[in-house]
DNA sequence: CGGCTGATTCGCT
DNA sequence: GCGAATCAGCCGC
């Protein structure tokens, strides 16, 4: 098991990555506290063809200049005033591909998970990561891991090539929310391992 | 500057 | 199933 490298991230293929990235292990450690979940749920954004990503046609602005750099870092924005959505930044820079991570199964630090959330008073597993705002409260993910490099060595939060999981055959599908795409919004880019009960919500 | 929308989630009806 | 929470980006005044 070790930790995934940005030549990992910076192949050329985004629709590929998010696929291999399902069944590894993203890990978090804020406040002294290790949290980690197996990777079930991912969406592929690509800078080309395909209007629901956030560069499309080239688009900068300074909460996506992220997307620019180098594969390899961490893509974090607000969404709707209130969720910061966790994504990896893929390819080389200049060419902004992203994958956004979706949900979890949760491993480690479930116990600090469920107290991030806070709320009811018992979650069950596939509660606590099943959404890509609920995953990033979960693990403690916030707009200052934006442009965090996921392979440093002493990163606070990476991906591990775990092979723990075996995972069952993908499913794809189109993405969540993004209606405004108009045709792109029936891309199949969306992926995870069929009948999985860890997924987001439908 | 006001108004609208969004890669969402939670709680109440 | 619906509305609120509440910020960045965009468009029109």
């Amino acid at each position: 098991m070790k930790q995934l490298k940005s030549d990992f991230f910076q192949q050329d293929d985004v629709l590929q990555i998010a696929q291999d990235l399902i069944g590894m292990e993203l890990v978090s450690r804020v406040g002294g506290e290790y949290c980690s979940g197996i990777i079930i749920e991912t969406e592929a954004y690509r800078h080309y063809g395909d209007k629901a990503c956030h560069s499309h046609a080239g688009k900068r602005t300074p909460r996506n200049e992220s997307m620019y750099m180098e594969g390899g870092i961490a893509y974090v924005y607000l969404c709707y005033g209130i969720h910061h959505l966790f994504n990896i930044v893929c390819n080389r820079s200049g060419k902004a591909d992203a994958v956004l991570i979706r949900a979890l199964m949760p491993l480690e630090g479930k116990e600090v998970m469920q107290q991030r959330l806070g709320g009811m008073k018992k979650r069950k597993d596939h509660e606590l990561c099943n959404g890509p705002g609920k995953l990033s409260k979960a693990l403690g993910i916030n707009r200052t891991f934006d442009r965090h490099l996921l392979d440093a060595i002493d990163a606070d939060l990476f991906i591990l090539d775990s092979k723990r999981m075996e995972v069952a055959p993908l499913v794809a599908r189109p993405r969540i929310g993004i209606d405004y795409a108009e045709e792109d919004a029936f891309l199949p880019w969306r992926w995870y391992p069929k009948g999985s009960k860890y997924i987001s919500k439908p």
